[in-house]
DNA sequence: AACGTTAATATGTAGCTACATATTTTGTCA
DNA sequence: TGACAAAATATGTAGCTACATATTAACGTT
């Protein structure tokens, strides 16, 4: 929104949107070229380019070099999953947070952790278990693997004053993650460390992440009952 | 990748991931100008600037006018997530999708629909229950709710032949969405239609969605035990 | 008709300029 | 010192050009 004249791209992304919201051109359907549509808007091809490529972004259409742009024939949907630290989240809700480290020992990874890794060869890995509570109430219990040969410095860090899920975001970005979410029954001991009943359905986040294709952590976040994850806002 | 000598914006990118990868930049640290980057690179600014935008979408960093851009200081876990309609899901995995609707009626909207829609006056809506099956077997059980006045269509079509599912997606764009994710205990009749154990731990997708203001539908998907939910790939 | 080669074409990217916009910083005056 | 106005500054956006790249379409040969 330069000035009042001027088309910005958003303008042009939206007017396209508002195209393909009424019917004017439907799934499948072919859009007309870059050039003509902003020769059509009077502005420039970077122009509609840019609106393009985020009508494309947000999978509403498909662009193919000489194919040109159509409507998606199959939609998805799709959207942007925010997870912030634990902490930070607990404190945004107002309330207080406390952290307990249940567990820190390493041990040969088991099948299910080199499976999410990606690894054939098994190795000994750093495991951690804590605690992440939100006025004094259990909130998250994290089980977590890290691959001490990917950070070594884990082996001097002994993660009862910060957490491990907080030390790894700010000391090792990733350049890989996978994610995937599900639901479990609480066994004997999720339920005791939680503070709910064993057969209770629990959110479990799982996350595991990479540095090019080093292994650095991964961590199975099982959340409370009633927890729910959610996306924009 | 234009050619060997030139450096095209995911190669910026790249290098200035790296060097927060390397601890150059930590977390809360000012980067330099995207001027003096691209000096320093010897390319354009408007090079720079894309990549910038890029580490800012995938929030790595955050800019400000004037107050230039800097590592975020608690970084989030972002990552996109695409939901494709079920019957895909199902035969993008090799196997036989089926559909079959269990009831389609109008009553007025329950008070976690309204809230869902974020309206306060209660009013008729179509609820439709159906049952998407793959290689024979329940998959996901969906219990939505669509708003008429905003979708009058839906009055004459019975959902028995196309999901509503399918049918909204591809004639219903929206322009908002919200999505969530919780885990269920099954009830005896979830149970009995996902074939299943009352009590078992079900995943529930949680999909509302707005033309501009005016709600188009929300939706319970609820899956069946062992679904997982991926992001990626 | 079948094949491989060449041309045509739509999008993708890099570079440049000019100006807009949001903030912060600085300066001025009471 | 405090409040307000003006200047400085870093990012954001639009327009233009030139060329790269992927992919389809056209063509000619056998």
């Amino acid at each position: 929104m330069t000035s009042d004249s001027r088309l910005s791209w958003k303008d042009v992304r939206d007017r396209i949107h508002e195209q393909i919201l009424t019917g004017r051109y439907g799934p499948g359907d072919r859009l007309p070229r870059d050039a003509d549509i902003a020769e059509d808007l009077s502005c420039a091809r970077s122009t509609v380019q840019r609106a393009m490529q985020d009508l494309s972004d947000s999978g509403l259409v498909e662009r193919r070099r000489k194919g040109g742009t159509r409507v998606r024939a199959e939609p998805v949907t799709r959207a942007t999953l925010d997870i912030p630290i634990t902490r930070r989240e607990v404190e945004q809700r107002g309330a207080r947070y406390d952290y307990q480290l249940i567990s820190r020992r390493t041990a040969p990874a088991p099948r299910g952790v080199l499976a999410a890794f990606g690894l054939s060869t098994s190795r000994p890995m750093l495991r951690v278990e804590a605690l992440h509570l939100s006025d004094g109430r259990p909130y998250i219990f994290e089980d977590r693997w890290i691959c001490p040969e990917t950070s070594p410095e884990v082996r001097d860090l002994d993660f009862t004053g910060q957490s491990a899920n907080e030390w790894l975001v700010l000391n090792k970005p990733y350049t890989r993650l996978d994610l995937r979410f599900y639901a479990i029954s609480a066994n004997p001991r999720q339920a005791d460390l939680l503070e709910t009943e064993p057969g209770a359905a629990l959110l479990v986040i799982e996350r595991t992440t990479w540095v090019d294709e080093a292994p650095i952590t991964t961590v199975k976040a099982i959340t409370t009952p009633g927890y729910q994850l959610l996306t924009g806002t």
